[in-house]
DNA sequence: CGCTGATATTTTGCATACTGAAATACCGAG
DNA sequence: CTCGGTATTTCAGTATGCAAAATATCAGCG
């Protein structure tokens, strides 16, 4: 997807991140740059440049002390982000909408999440894969390169909370999901904003009362 | 204001990034480690350091050959920038509106703004500190952190192309300032929305303008 | 048993050294 | 003068060395 110079430095970086994301890393967990030199088997240099882009796009803060920690999310924060992100995508799906542009992706997919319904539920990876190609599909179509990008950080960033996705929204989460769709294809942008505001509220919701009832 | 511990990798980016948005170094300048190291006087680790950031904060791209240039921002650009911070600054506008925070900080800068308009014409680096406060400002009453740090980088992005801010918005956009903190401060979220829609439309419009219009 | 502070150990920040690849300069043959 | 090729230089990526700062360890004291 993203074809940047395969560095070390940039795969060190890609790494780390995924060890973050699913959960090998835990918030609050150190980032010494001699343990990941050994571990990851490269020198000091390539470990640092990722801590330093881990700590730029949010995976990582500095404790006041310098110490890179990673970073832990909090709910409220999460709450911050799907508001945030209700704010943008509603109008991604707003624009996109309104363009001209090539909607086949968005049949594509939503092709897919319909075999999701009627077919074997998808692994969780699958299933987050397929989410996130829809959305920045969307903000793509929205033809904003800045919306699309913010978009996309927002939503990577709930990821390493969430870890695993709340099994009761798969077949609802498709639903809206196609709903959103459907109303873009159609052209409606009111229509598609709210879709996409009712999905991430939804979102919101099952989050909340996921919290309250841990199993 | 950021009081990040002071490391030398830290401020060759401070420095660098001054560089970029005061227009020493125009759009495309290809960024060259061992240039900026002899020219600041220190070691290339640090400056690749300010290098990374740059990039990860849009200051600096690189290009497909991996050489990092100074981050061009064409007029398209800004007007996403602008469109972006209409969303998310309407609705930090409207939640400000909406909080009991203290409202002193928006108080002291709208008497700076109306001294402004009675007294003499302030410097536009001045003009420009007062106008990144408020926004901050508002930012921050908002009570959302992310809200805030998204806004704070949205801002300083259009801040490399605008350069001189245009003379004869001077006046206008003081008052719809003014107009802005007041209905935040009379507790009118809708209100505050609007005006700070208002106020984001008739910057992007005197862009506009101005450049239809050069001199 | 918990503090305090001195000392030992890590760890970081920065500089420097090395390497390979790419860009550039150089030069001879046609 | 131009083309093609080679030598040279430059530059980015990575590793490593070193000094200073931070952290951990632990002995002595209340």
């Amino acid at each position: 997807m993203n074809e940047t110079v395969k560095t070390l430095g940039n795969s060190t970086f890609e790494r780390i991140k995924a060890m973050i994301l699913d959960g090998t890393l835990d918030a609050g967990t150190p980032l010494r740059e001699k343990s990941f030199a050994d571990q990851l088997g490269v020198s000091r240099t390539p470990v640092r440049e990722a801590i330093g882009q881990l700590i730029s796009e949010g995976f990582a803060t500095r404790t006041p002390a310098g110490t890179p920690i990673v970073n832990s999310i909090s709910l409220s924060d999460i709450m911050e982000i799907l508001h945030i992100r209700s704010l943008l995508e509603c109008e991604a799906a707003r624009k996109a909408a309104g363009s001209s542009a090539n909607m086949a992706v968005l049949m594509d997919l939503r092709a897919e999440i319909e075999e999701f319904l009627t077919g074997p539920r998808p692994s969780p990876e699958r299933h987050y894969a397929l989410d996130s190609q829809l959305h920045l599909a969307i903000a793509h179509i929205a033809g904003s390169r800045l919306l699309k990008e913010l978009i996309e950080a927002m939503k990577v960033k709930t990821r390493m909370y969430g870890q695993g996705s709340i099994p009761e929204r798969f077949e609802p989460g498709c639903h809206e999901h196609i709903a959103i769709i459907d109303a873009i294809v159609a052209q409606e942008p009111d229509q598609a904003s709210d879709a996409m505001k009712l999905h991430l509220k939804k979102v919101r919701e099952s989050i909340i009362s996921h919290i309250n009832h841990p199993f």
